[in-house]
DNA sequence: CACCAGGCAAGTA
DNA sequence: TACTTGCATGGT
């Protein structure tokens, strides 16, 4: 592992905040659906846009298939976007249905780096969020780059503003044990950093400083 | 009123 | 490969 601050900026998170109990999903099918929801789109609207489908059908992936997308689409309006996420759902089940039996637990079984090909290849899914399906739904050890961890890295010098996202991945992965319980905190406790005191690139008036300024 | 939120795909040069 | 644009709602 290569000598960073990255884990000691780790620990005081958690020391700060303690486990933030992501994913909020009671299914890994569930847990897809929000990665989906929440692209650039803030996390209440696709709370709503999950209660409004719940009352449509169970957030399985058979149901889903047999949906009709424009019943899809009219649920999920809260999230945004809505016609090319209920595109990207409704693909999402047919796949699952014609080469996965119907179960995400099948799509499991492939080898990390192969889901994450799989995934990849789906309509509407790029890397953060099939990274967020691996760590969160697969349980596996891969980091989540997002706008708040770009924005993160960013002011603490570790990375230049348009740093690749596989090159922050590994910044990460290179830097910390592999251990899918530390990466799905990490991340979500940089997003709670983030959410509490900074809103823009690369300064603003709560914290004009690096982050971690504020909890160390 | 403008701006943003746990991005992605498609088009152009 | 590297940029640009469209997609869309609800909160502040």
């Amino acid at each position: 592992m290569r000598e960073t601050p990255l884990l000691t900026f780790y620990e005081l998170l958690l020391a700060r905040w303690g486990s933030q109990g992501w994913w909020p999903a009671d299914t890994p099918f569930e847990m897809m659906l929000g990665a989906i929801l929440t692209q650039n789109t803030a996390w209440r609207n696709v709370e709503y846009a999950l209660d409004r489908l719940r009352a449509e059908c169970t957030l399985e992936p058979l149901a889903l298939e047999a949906l009709p997308q424009e019943i899809l689409a009219e649920c999920i309006r809260p999230a945004g976007y809505f016609n090319q996420k209920s595109r990207a759902i409704k693909e999402m089940a047919t796949t699952l249905k014609a080469r996965f039996n119907g179960t995400v637990e099948n799509l499991f079984k492939l080898e990390t780096s192969r889901l994450r090909q799989e995934l990849l290849s789906w309509r509407g899914i790029g890397p953060e969020t099939a990274d967020s399906i691996l760590l969160y739904a697969a349980n596996r050890p891969v980091f989540v780059i997002d706008a708040y961890t770009r924005r993160f890295l960013f002011r603490h010098g570790l990375c230049e503003e348009k740093t690749s996202y596989d090159t922050l991945s590994a910044l990460f992965m290179d830097a910390l044990p592999s251990d899918p319980a530390l990466f799905n905190e990490y991340h979500a406790l940089i997003v709670r950093l983030g959410k509490e005191h900074c809103k823009s690139i690369p300064q603003c008036e709560k914290c004009p400083l690096a982050l971690m300024d504020h909890i160390s």
